[in-house]
DNA sequence: ATTCTCTGTTTAGTGGTTTCATAAAAGTAA
DNA sequence: TTACTTTTATGAAACCACTAAACAGAGAAT
């Protein structure tokens, strides 16, 4: 493979025997080049094989083309989606996204921001990561000018435009769900973490028992990691109480699905004997059996709309100081791992009975 | 917010009274800068918070430190967890990725190929779309001297490295499974496109049948698009048949999801009537009911070799023009959906009876 | 006295973009 | 037609922030 020698504006430039200036202005078809003169200039230029040099560009605009996005990782179907999203978006204006991981590790996050800055990345993207309490990186990419945006993780303590889905009416709807479907003791797994969307999934869990009169039982909350196996566990510790639940409901779909293997590992019928529903709707809760009631995050529409706002920020002076908060409303996704009263006979009753999930082909 | 005076190299170099050549030697710890000059350098930089400029680095340098990845859709497992992998390795040494979508779309690749040259990337890793057939795009790069490394969706047209796991060896693995679990009328899905993964995995198909000497039906095999709902359609298809199959090995996840849905439907034993195999080990598989026997494809694995073998190649100048092929075992996951046999008391069998995710975290 | 070594400076890029200047062409008013 | 203004099309040079080759001066070693 013989390398072709690079060509710039000024071989061009020197061909056509006028400035790289011209050139310059010919290939960004400014008006004040004759008509003549860009034919000429695109001409030479694919000639030449010419590769426009956006770093050069970059480096005397002061503007990159490239964001950055901050996600803990990149292969969880939640955060792949919405990079999805904000790719697509992107992508159709010419800007690039640079994709890194914290690993849910700050100083991880806090290395990150600070690549990004030395980037010059026009632009931040982020989910904060589960264990960062402190926001001077993020503060210090906004004393340098760059935009922040942040999804899904996201802080108060910024004067930042967020968006998130209201984790509280999620929860709300699933447990509101479970007791029209005649639950009445609903166990409810979340997580110890300071993490604001676990707090709201519990708010919203205690609220919509408060709401219907149910009361509330201390042994049917548990915390952990919220993991599979975590799940297991919290179920197995479930199954010794004096009364068992009627209904558990998970603050992730990892933790439901460990609860429903040790259900069906102990014989008990789903939904019947305990109705079980998660939230994230993870592409694996549309396979398992029963199917498992979930609440729908809106990745992908999340992601495209962080983009929106992001972008909307980037593009006009005086909205780049505004922030604004999206609060996306999730939606019920009721499948049969809580259906224990016959559906009214709904659109959204049919599309629970018959499950697809789109966009997904073999690799 | 009120954005701080960008800081360069000549505002330290100012204040210590050197030159911008001195600050910039120092702060990449040259040897010829004397410890002092170096320790004053940087505790000056550090008081004027200033942040170093990548991009005037990379226009001099002619390395921007940034490599491109082209996936079809950054969202699937596969690919998601590829990206992962590669992120990983790349963020050790000090590289950023930047993340494309090709959506399967011809022109979309040639024009991202061409997005990532204009953006200097140091090097690009790709797999192919589906409908790519022509691969001047890639050759192009390759002329202008960015090195090129493919994964999974590769040709053999093209003078580069390409990770690959060995699918005609997957596939065997899978069949010859089934037929020691005493399945004789084993049907396939497969897809009717050129993609030489699925081409391979009928190969393998193919050759187990006839290794083990059973006869090859060519009802039994069945084109689509392997996604939930072809699955299903196959199923039907092959539920019409006079003498039903005892096996299905889809080429996909998916596909056989669909067969299985199709199954319970009907009321078929699975794996007692019909026994299940898909492709791919999607994150899924370990949660449906029976759990899905399937091939995994060493996704992470394969994205950090992926990352392994391009910095090998970009980093030596003699590896530069040094092309090789790797090709990984698959290795096949046995799961409940293909056990009609009681298996040995081996670590895999236990390890099939209790299956966990890892790395897989709530939102 | 000569040659190194050490530490830094000078100078010249890297590839575009943009401000300011300018010559020629075109338009306008007397 | 002449004199003056305006417009059009382009050039010259500075600039973006950093780096590296070539060069230089001081003190140490030979």
């Amino acid at each position: 493979m013989t390398i072709k020698p690079k060509v710039t504006i000024h071989d061009i430039a020197e061909k056509l025997n006028v400035t790289a200036s011209t050139v310059s202005r010919a290939l960004n078809d400014n008006p004040r080049i004759s008509d003549a003169t860009k034919k000429a200039v695109l001409k030479i230029a694919k000639q030449l094989n010419y590769q426009p040099n956006n770093i050069a560009a970059a480096l005397r605009n002061g503007k990159s083309h490239i964001i950055g996005i901050i996600v803990p990782t990149a292969d969880r179907a939640f955060f792949s989606s919405v990079v999805r999203g904000i790719e697509e978006i992107a992508n159709k204006i010419n800007y690039k996204v640079i994709i890194c991981q914290s690993y849910d590790n700050y100083e991880k996050e806090v290395q990150t921001v600070d690549a990004l800055l030395n980037a010059r990345v026009d632009g931040i993207i982020a989910s904060i990561g589960k264990n960062t309490e402190n926001f001077d990186h993020f503060k210090k990419a906004m004393e340098k000018g760059v935009p922040l945006v942040l999804f899904d993780r996201t802080t108060d303590a910024l004067e930042v435009s967020q968006i998130v889905i209201d984790d509280y009416l999620g929860a709300y709807k699933a447990v509101e769900h479970l007791i029209q479907q005649g639950c009445t003791r609903i166990a409810h797994f979340t997580s110890p973490k300071k993490v604001s969307v676990f707090k709201e999934r519990l708010r919203g869990y205690l609220d919509a028992l408060s709401d219907y009169g149910i009361p509330y039982a201390d042994e049917l909350v548990i915390k952990s990691n919220l993991q599979l196996e975590d799940g297991r566990d919290s179920m197995e510790q479930l199954l010794k109480l004096d009364k068992l639940p009627d209904a558990v409901f998970s603050a992730s779909d990892y933790g439901a699905m460990g609860a429903m293997q040790v259900l069906k590992e102990n014989n008990f019928r789903i939904p019947q004997d305990v109705a079980l529903a998660g939230f994230s709707n993870d592409p694996f809760t549309s396979f398992t059996d029963p199917p498992l009631t979930t609440v729908d995050q809106l990745s992908i529409t999340m992601g495209k709309i962080t983009a929106e706002i992001f972008f909307e920020q980037i593009s006009t002076q005086e909205k780049r100081n505004m922030s604004q908060k999206i609060i996306l409303k999730p939606e019920l996704i009721i499948r049969k791992s809580t259906m224990r009263k016959p559906m009214p006979d709904t659109p959204a009753a049919r599309q629970a009975e018959h499950v697809k999930l789109a966009n997904q082909e073999p690799a």
